[in-house]
RNA sequence: GGCCCCAUGGUCAAGCGGUUAAGACACCGCCCUUUCACGGCGGUAACGCGGGUUCGAAUCCCGCUGGGGUCACCA
């Protein structure tokens, strides 16, 4: 929108204020005042106030519309976790952010991995963290182990080129060697703390005569490598969630770039790559934004175009703090493992920090690229909430198929004993899948599966408590439970419409509430007072296990045994 | 402590100067039902505080408070 518009622009909305005033109801003299302003000026103009509501929706939309689509530069994004331990919700959240803003737009997502310090990094976390991302159906275009053109796609197997730009940056004279043993500067911070300054590099190092650094450097004096930075001036961070964030130049010092045992920190290792590999937006948690100047001076140092960032916030425990162990589990692979399917939590960590407007909070991967906006991240911290994910979950578990369910929970069936690993008869597996179908419309997740599958398997050894004070309390509970039992006997084809015919002619007889039946034989059948409904629980346990199993509950009863036993 | 970011119900989160301040989870009722779950209907519950700017502020500005991050030869 060029200048001279602007003028016409406010005019149209003070005559959209105007429009308004009438909807809401005129309050004051000023209003009034306004009211007749905005008419004379619509009649001066010929135009209708409809008119004008249409110009007001056609600059909505002008500036409304992902700028991101205007430029033509492919875009590349990496997720670049450093193999020290599983990966946390929250990487698995900045992860899918870079890979919906990749896939959007038709990008590449480029997994790198960030194993510069080679004491903590350890082989069997970077599987577990490619395994997770697997998992979650997080797919790279460029890693380790895809490849790529810009690989190696492991920071440990990248020395040379790092090597090389330090070379550069020597030559520059933008670097230079620091003498300074850690204790020093460990004393020299406690120092600055005491009094209250920022714990800043002195720049003791930095003004040492060519002779002095030569000698010393011949010497082999154990040293590492500063980047001189500019204390003139202000460095800006353009971050696509936050907007423009500001520091002074004063505040960053002289940073180390290059360890003392040959090998480059994280900041110059990050950066070096990100631009070798032409990472157009870095999408990556809040916590780098502080360090982000730093990187950006980095950028320039090194001759190379500053990307695009996005710094994403962070994930809190329910007491707003870090999460850590201590609050539950924090790794994908956790979740994995309690049975959370992957389309649940991948969906919830879309939903902390991101709303996907409409109402709908439940959508797949598709839905999620097509409304994901990285400018529209939430710019503050999410606490996370077990129960929404659980929820989730439920929603995704009841949607499968029984017989994917039973796929998958197969394994789990032999290990139980429930059923033989080679199991290929026809009317088992039927029945089995009829079990599933009732229960696992009442399952949020596999155990809940279990649970209620169980005394489909396993003889009934204990009855609920509670269910037994009110279900078994009646004197002649264990008379009735009997007589059911000598009715289902009789009862044939054992199908559900048949029982119930029988069981409900049954309660006519005995001239009973159906409750009065229908609770206690639930007991007595599956020892809890939940579950499907009655006839189809007897059905799947058959004739003569419904008979056996209300003998032994009316026998119990009668024994004073029904509460004593395990 | 310096610097940086942030602030709407218990939680997630709409909102972009005029709204009865959405929706979801959780919670509480009611309905459905042989129980439970699902589902349906309804309810409780929020703009951290103080100053401005404005006819009008959850929305813009400033301050405070609170939370978080960062200031490593970790990433």
């Amino acid at each position: 929108m060029d200048f001279p518009k602007l003028g016409v622009w406010k005019v149209v909305f003070s005559i959209l204020d105007g429009a308004w005033v009438v909807r809401t109801g005129i309050r004051t003299f000023h209003n009034v005042a306004l009211l007749w302003l905005c008419l004379w000026f619509i009649m001066m103009h010929g135009h209708s106030p409809q008119r004008v509501v249409c110009l007001r929706k056609e600059s909505v939309s002008d500036t409304g519309g992902n700028s991101m689509d205007k430029e033509d530069k492919q875009v590349r994004v990496r997720f670049a976790p450093s193999p020290t331990g599983a990966l946390h919700i929250g990487g698995a959240r900045t992860a899918y952010f870079n890979w919906l803003f990749a896939r959007q737009h038709k990008g590449v997502f480029v997994l790198r991995i960030d194993d510069t310090d080679r004491a903590r990094s350890t082989e069997a976390s970077y599987q577990q963290i490619l395994d997770s991302l697997r998992w979650l159906g997080l797919d790279w275009d460029e890693g380790p182990d895809v490849g790529g053109a810009y690989g190696p796609y492991r920071q440990s197997e990248r020395m040379s080129i790092y090597t090389e730009q330090l070379e550069k940056l020597k030559q520059q004279n933008r670097v230079y060697p620091c003498f300074c043993t850690p204790e020093e500067l460990q004393r020299e911070r406690e120092l600055a703390q005491r009094e209250g300054r920022a714990p800043r590099y002195s720049g003791k190092c930095r003004h040492l005569s060519a002779d002095e650094v030569a000698s010393r450097l011949a010497a082999g004096e154990s040293h590492v490598y500063r980047l001189r930075v500019e204390s003139e001036g202000e460095t800006v961070v353009h971050d696509i969630i936050r907007g423009d964030v500001v520091f002074q130049n004063a505040e960053i010092d002289d940073f180390i770039i290059w360890k003392a045992d040959g090998t480059p920190t994280y900041h110059l290792a990050s950066c070096i790559d990100d631009a070798l590999m032409e990472i157009s937006h870095i999408v990556r948690a809040e916590e780098h934004l502080s360090n982000t100047p730093r990187h950006v001076v980095l950028f320039e140092a090194l001759g190379f175009e500053v990307p695009q960032f996005a710094h994403v916030p962070m994930i809190l425990a329910p007491d707003r703090s870090k999460l850590s162990k201590r609050h539950g589990a924090t790794s994908v692979s956790e979740y994995r493992e309690q049975g959370i399917l992957p389309q649940a939590l991948i969906n919830y960590l879309l939903l902390l920090g991101f709303s996907p407007g409409e109402d709908n909070e439940v959508l797949s991967r598709e839905q999620a690229i097509e409304s994901f906006r990285l400018d529209q991240v939430a710019k503050h911290a999410a606490v996370y909430d077990v129960k929404k994910l659980e929820w989730l979950n439920a929603q995704y578990y009841r949607a499968q198929s029984p017989d994917l369910v039973l796929a998958q929970a197969w394994a789990g069936f032999v290990e139980r004993g429930w059923v033989a690993p080679d199991e290929t008869n026809r009317e088992r597996l039927a029945w089995l899948r009829t079990a599933i179908e009732f229960v696992l419309s009442r399952s949020r997740n596999a155990a809940d599966l279990v649970e209620g599958l169980r005394y489909y398997f396993q003889p009934v050894n204990a009855y609920d408590p509670t269910g037994v004070k009110k279900q078994f309390a009646d004197s002649d509970v264990s008379d009735r439970l009997r007589r059911i039992a000598k009715r289902l006997s009789e009862v044939s084809p054992f199908t559900t419409v048949v029982v119930e015919k029988e069981f409900r002619s049954l309660i006519e007889e005995l001239g009973v509430k159906g409750g009065k039946l229908i609770h206690p034989t639930r007991l007595a059948l599956t020892g809890v007072t939940v579950g499907p409904g009655l006839f189809d629980i007897m059905v799947l346990l058959g004739r003569d296990e419904c008979v056996s199993r209300l003998e032994l509950a009316a026998h119990r009863i009668e024994t004073g045994n029904v509460t004593l036993t395990q």
